[in-house]
Parts: structure tokens; sequence; C-alpha cells
RNA sequence: UGGGGGCUCGUCUAAUGGCAGGACAAAUGACUCUGGAUCAUUCAGUAGUGGUUCAAAUCCAUUGCCCCCAGCCA
């Protein structure tokens, strides 16, 4: 065999598991999936997932999809489904599905024991005093002057905020570690608050007491004897008292490893500016295609395998990245001109009558479906005296290096024949309204029978069969590439992030074509039929445009 | 400013004391019935300064810059 073992990809988190592994530190690898189910999963945390996901499974290990319930004032079943249903569409199956709050009773009964321990305590200060005393990055803080109270107060202070005795917000249940310390996260961090309403998505009213992320997560990974606990940098800081919970319970410990999170240029990860962008009606909804939240990703026609590519370019660093969005255009442009059919279509028709083509005939030319895949096999598409083309491919005076069609060139017609054009017609206003061409019966199919070439080959449409169809151009949302930058990111919005082009057609074979195929209009880009496409009015959406040579060099030769 | 983390081509990421490599982007050319795809080539990097070493992106010291933390959010 000639073929090189590809090493597998590899990371420092990836050599950690294993050489925990290898040390027996632990002796098999389960990761959670943790999202909060307060808002649709976006491409940020698809990276987390996939982290989690992967790493489970090629140490023969299982991922929990375990929701991070711990807020009944923001959270909802409504997302909990679309979670789910997102990261099925990605292929990611979990061994079982758990939520924080099935373990309120026994994270409780933990607390109880930490307060027997003397290791926490009932707070009654307000929220701000707690806030006033916590001190500063230089300055230690207060000690509350409830610290130090009796175990057995704590316990029946505890007991009574669960039982819903006190109002919102007058007491917290805190840990008592050192107000002095250096880190903040540690400077007697809340565990319970008192939340009395909106009622719980699962648990209702059973409770009126919620634990705090810190308390809550360590402890629910511990339960379902998570090895490996996954996260972003962010909560690095937050790992000494996830390690300080679970030592003073003694409790099994997993190992938190913290990654960087996925930053991309000219998208929106901010779930709450994310939310502005719906509310304020700038986008059409949570999957609106011009967002990269999964949903919006899959309606503009991203497949799970280019996410799944694009994530494994992305890599696993603890370097503060922001990726290219060039790079995940690449992946799904790699992935659909793998897969999608190829048709023709034309955005901005211009008329072009054939002089010497026969009034009514019409002929069947054969059409290669895809390139990349012999098996995808032929179709027909018609051909007749009349014809619509794209504008950009003809220009009454063609600048430097210019192909396409102008007065006195011949271009090849795909799949059909060689024209050449011979006189233009204009409008009063001078604009050019239609052309006339020659053509060459001699090269039908798109051959010279003399050996000559052409340049270009540009696509068509016969106009009395082209469908009249709903193109939705989308552009990136944002003109900078970092719009969470600054307090303006409305300011950075592409007013041209979606456009509707007037007249667009199809080619016949596309009639019966169904919501979520994704086809490739030659020359033009990649395309995916929209959920609202009806019986007669198909919907597209474009995913992404080919690559163009031609706008670069005319751009070149601009300037 | 206290604590924590980070710094390798424009971007992302390898190299685990021994030839700084790959991908995306960009550029040039070849090929082409998509100015697509493909192929070839090119451009381009170890934050600075010292030190250890036969040898440093890697080890040590020091400086600089960036990110995170003062929610009863996660």
């Amino acid at each position: 065999m000639e073929t090189k073992p590809t090493p597998a990809p590899t990371d420092f988190i990836r050599e950690a598991v294993a050489e925990d592994l290898r040390l027996g530190r632990y002796t098999y690898v389960r990761t959670r999936l943790p999202p909060e189910p307060n808002g649709y999963l976006h491409i940020g945390h698809v990276k987390a997932f996939l982290i989690d996901y992967n790493i489970a499974h090629e140490n023969g290990g299982e991922v929990i999809l375990r929701f991070d319930d711990t807020n009944p004032a923001k959270e909802e079943t409504e997302y909990v489904d679309a979670i789910k249903d997102d990261a099925a569409w990605l292929g990611i199956h979990w061994a079982k599905e758990t939520y924080a709050s099935d373990y309120f009773d026994r994270l409780y009964e933990w607390a109880v024991k930490l307060i027997k321990m003397g290791k926490a305590y009932v707070d009654d200060q307000s929220a701000e005093e707690v806030s006033k005393t916590r001190g500063t990055l230089t300055e230690a803080g207060i000690e509350s002057p409830f610290r130090n109270r009796s175990m057995e107060e704590n316990l029946d202070l505890l007991e009574r905020m669960k039982n819903g005795e006190f109002p919102d917000g007058s007491r917290i249940l805190r840990a008592k570690i050192d107000m002095g310390h250096p880190n903040m996260v540690m400077r007697d961090p809340a565990m319970y608050r008192i939340i009395h309403e909106p009622a719980h998505h699962r648990t209702g009213r059973n409770w009126c007491i919620y634990p705090m992320y810190d308390w809550s997560h360590g402890q629910n990974d511990s339960m379902e004897g998570i090895t490996h606990s996954l996260c972003s940098m962010e909560y690095e800081i937050h790992r000494p008292l996830y390690e300080w919970f679970l030592e003073q319970l003694g409790e099994f410990k997993p190992r938190q490893i913290e990654f960087s999170r996925l930053n991309l240029t000219f998208a929106m990860m901010s779930k709450r500016k994310l939310r502005k962008l719906v509310e304020m009606g700038m986008v059409k909804g949570w999957d609106d295609p011009r967002l990269t939240t999964l949903r919006g990703m899959r309606r503009r026609g991203y497949t799970a395998q280019a996410i799944l590519d694009f994530i494994k370019k992305v890599g696993v660093a603890k370097n503060t990245s922001w990726i290219d969005f060039a790079l995940l255009e690449s992946c799904v442009r790699d992935d659909l001109n793998r897969l999608a059919m190829r048709k023709m279509a034309v955005l901005n028709p211009l008329k072009v009558v054939i002089d010497n083509y026969p009034e009514d005939l019409v002929e069947e030319m054969d059409a290669v479906n895809n390139p990349e895949d012999a098996a995808a096999g032929s179709r027909k598409v018609p051909f007749s005296k009349v014809l619509f083309i794209d504008q950009d491919d003809f220009r009454e005076v063609p600048p430097p290096k210019y192909f396409r069609l102008y007065p006195g060139n011949e271009v090849r017609l795909r799949y059909a024949y060689f024209i050449k054009c011979v006189s233009v017609v204009k409008d009063e206003t001078g604009k050019v309204s239609e052309i006339h061409c020659t053509y060459d019966p001699t090269t039908r199919g798109g051959d010279a029978q003399d050996g000559r070439k052409v340049k270009s080959t540009i696509h068509w449409l016969s106009a009395k069969h082209a469908i009249p169809v709903e193109v939705r151009l989308y552009e990136r949302l944002f003109t900078h590439e970092n719009p969470d930058e600054g307090d303006d990111f409305l300011s950075f919005i592409n007013p041209e992030s979606l456009v509707i082009p007037e007249n667009c057609f199809v080619e016949p074979s596309l009639a019966n074509a169904k919501a979520g195929e994704h086809f490739q209009f030659e020359r033009t880009g990649y395309f995916c039929v929209d959920q609202d496409s009806q019986p007669g009015k198909i919907v597209f959406n474009r995913t992404v445009t080919l690559k163009d040579a031609w706008a670069r060099i005319e751009q070149k030769t601009n300037q």
C-alpha cells in the first residue's frame, strides 16, 4: 500500500483525554452537550457540540444532552424542541436526554450537606449590598454580617426559602469560601436564589429557589458521571469553584477543560443582539437565511456536511480567534459542488432573438446534470427562437478581456449552438431592450464541426418555456467584520443583504423542485428551494455565489 | 490596577529541543461546453529583547500587546 496513514486530527483536548485514559484517571469517556434552552443554536454552539460529541465517540464513549434549565425566567420548551431538532439534523446522537432540573432534589440535599459542614450560609443582604461588598478587582470584599450564623438557622432559612416563605431577592444561599480571594468567582458565590415567577417549564411551581450555574453544572456533571466537561475559555476562572464544590462534597470529579469559542467574521453570535434583530424585524425570524443560527443556515441551503467540514477545519485551541467567513463559504461550495444538480436560470433577463432560427421549432438539448458525478445523468432542455440570457452576459461596448456576447462576437449557448450578435434594439431611454443573433446550425450540441473555438459559453432559457420564480439573493448581513464591536451594531447592517430581483426564470425541469433541494444555477451560484414555495410559485434562496473570476478582473481594471 | 488565559503567513491551525508545514484568502499560469471545478506555481509567519544549547516557535528571564472576571445570567 502506498497510502500513508493519515494521522488522526489531534489537539490539546484530545491529548489531555488520551492521557487521562492512559494514566487511568478515568476508565471511560463521557461528555455532555449543555445548552440553555433560551434560544436557538448558532454556529458557535455547533463547534462546542461537535467537540463534545466527537471526542466522546472517538474514545468509544457517549454524550448526554443535558439542558441547563436553572433559570425559569428565560427558558422555554419551544427551545428544547428546536435544539433537539437542530442537533439531530447535524447527525448528533445522544445517549440520554437530561435536564439540570432532574437533579434539583439531589442538589438540594448536597446544599444541606454543605451547610452542615459549615461551608454555606444564607445571606439576608440585598443584591445591591452583596454587589457592593464583593470588593473590586484589586480590593478584597467584606464578609456578610450573616456569614457566621448557626447551622440550625441556615438549615431553617434554606428550607423556608425553598418553601416559598420569602420574596424574590430577599435572601440567597452562598458558599462560604473567601471574600478576599483574588479570583472574584471565589468570593462567597451565590448558590441559590429565590424565583417565584414564572413557573418552570418542567418542574412547574415545585421550586421557589433555583441553583446558579456554578452550583448546578459541576454537580450535575458529577451525578451523570461525566468525565470531561468541555467548555469555553470564559469558564476557566470558574474551574477552581467547580473543583472546590466537588472536593467539599467528596463526589466524583470530572475534568473541566476550556477551549476558545468560535468567532465568525460578519456574523452575529450574541443572543441578546440576535433577539433584537428578530424583534425589530431587521430579519424575518430566527430562521432568516442571513443569520448564522443553525435554522437560518439550514434554510439558506448550508448542508450538515459542509458545517461539519467547517468545524473540523476551524480546529480546537485556546487562542482568541476570528474565523474568516470565506472558510465557511469554501466548505459549502465544496460540498454542493459534489452533490448539486446543475440547472440554468436567468435572474436578470435580456431577450435574444435568433434571426435565422425557424419560427415554431422547438429542439430538446441534452444537458449534463452534474459533471462531478457521472451517475447523475442528463436531462432535456428546450430551445427555441426567442431566448433569455443574463444581462451580465452582453455588453454593447465590451470592456477589456470581456469574452461574452457583444456585437460581432460569437459565443456558445451551453449545450446548444454557437450564436453571433448581429444587432441591438434599444428602447426610448437608450437602454438595450433586445438583441438579435444568428446561429450556426452545424454547432448543435455545442461543438463546431470545423473545430473553431469560442472564448465563452453562456447559459440561456427558451423564453416561452421558462418558468417564472422568486429568487432571494442573500449577502452578508453586516458590512463590518465584527458587528459586535461597539454598541451600534445596527449601523453595520448591510442594506443589500437581501435583494429580490424582478424577473427571474428557471428551466422547466425545475417545475417540481421541492423545499430543501439544492441546485447549482450554472455560472451563478448554489440555490436552495425555500419553504415559502407554493405550487406554481417556487422560491429559491441563494446559498452562496460561485467564485467569479470575471468579477475580479473587472474590479481590477476599473481601479 | 488583583487574578486567570493567550500571542506562529492577511485568517485559522501544525510542529511536543532537530528542514517552520497545511487549509482558507490573494496572485500567476495550465486546462475547460460553467471566467465553476480541477491542476501547477507563487506570495506570506514564530510579538520585542536577552539568555541556555551543537541546535530554540518550543526551555529560562524580561518587556509589550490582546482577551476574560466585580449577575441573585449561563
